[in-house]
DNA sequence: CCCTGATTCGC
DNA sequence: GCGAATCAGG
């Protein structure tokens, strides 16, 4: 697959967004992250520029959180839907409180069934404790509302870029005890 | 070892 | 133009 006008908007648009370069072929697929760096030099658009802090502005749960190593294992799957799935829940935005499920619909541990939606609601050590228990959606232990709160997009690594230009070392006081740094060396 | 982007260079 | 391999680093 090559770099049509589409994909090459939209790894545009992902990258103006901050996210990394393995995080967009990933959802371009077809790609290494190595083909959307070199792509991303070769349209110029290197350098992220002061204003793209890399942004986290998605809540996450701390169930979301629990289930990541999960959901970077779907991310990486071949199937379509469930990609598609993984990544239109990058516009989801988490509720405030948990959804609530009629009592009738509540499944526990004992009453959960090959097709219930395994997400956990309330607190385990009471007997208010049940599972969304709705359908789920295939492949998935949830059902649709709770997979897109799940599967949500690798927050990306929050680090300001201390590097770029700065390059006035020679102008900083020299420290009184230079440690002397001998690790510096390759063949 | 996980990850990040940057660069080179044969294709 | 493309991207694997490599580099340099967190």
């Amino acid at each position: 697959m090559s770099w049509t006008d589409e994909r090459v908007d939209l790894l545009k648009r992902l990258w103006s967004e901050g996210l990394s370069a393995s995080q967009i072929a990933g959802r371009l697929g077809s790609v290494t992250r190595n083909a959307v760096i070199g792509k991303v030099h070769r349209l110029g658009l290197s350098g992220r520029a002061t204003t793209s802090r890399m942004k986290s502005h998605r809540p996450r749960t701390r169930l979301a959180n629990a289930k990541r190593p999960v959901k970077q294992r779907f991310a990486q799957t071949g199937n379509p839907a469930v990609r598609a799935l993984y990544i239109d829940a990058e516009a989801y935005v988490a509720p405030a409180e948990e959804i609530e499920i009629p009592v009738a619909e509540r499944k526990t541990i004992q009453t959960l069934g090959e097709c219930s939606c395994r997400w956990p609601i309330g607190d385990p050590q009471t007997s208010e404790f049940h599972f969304c228990g709705r359908a789920k959606v295939p492949l998935l232990p949830y059902c649709e509302v709770h997979a897109r709160r799940a599967f949500q997009p690798v927050a990306p690594r929050r680090r300001e870029r201390t590097d770029i230009e700065t390059p006035v070392t020679a102008s900083l006081p020299a420290p009184a005890i230079a440690g002397s740094d001998p690790s510096k060396q390759r063949a």
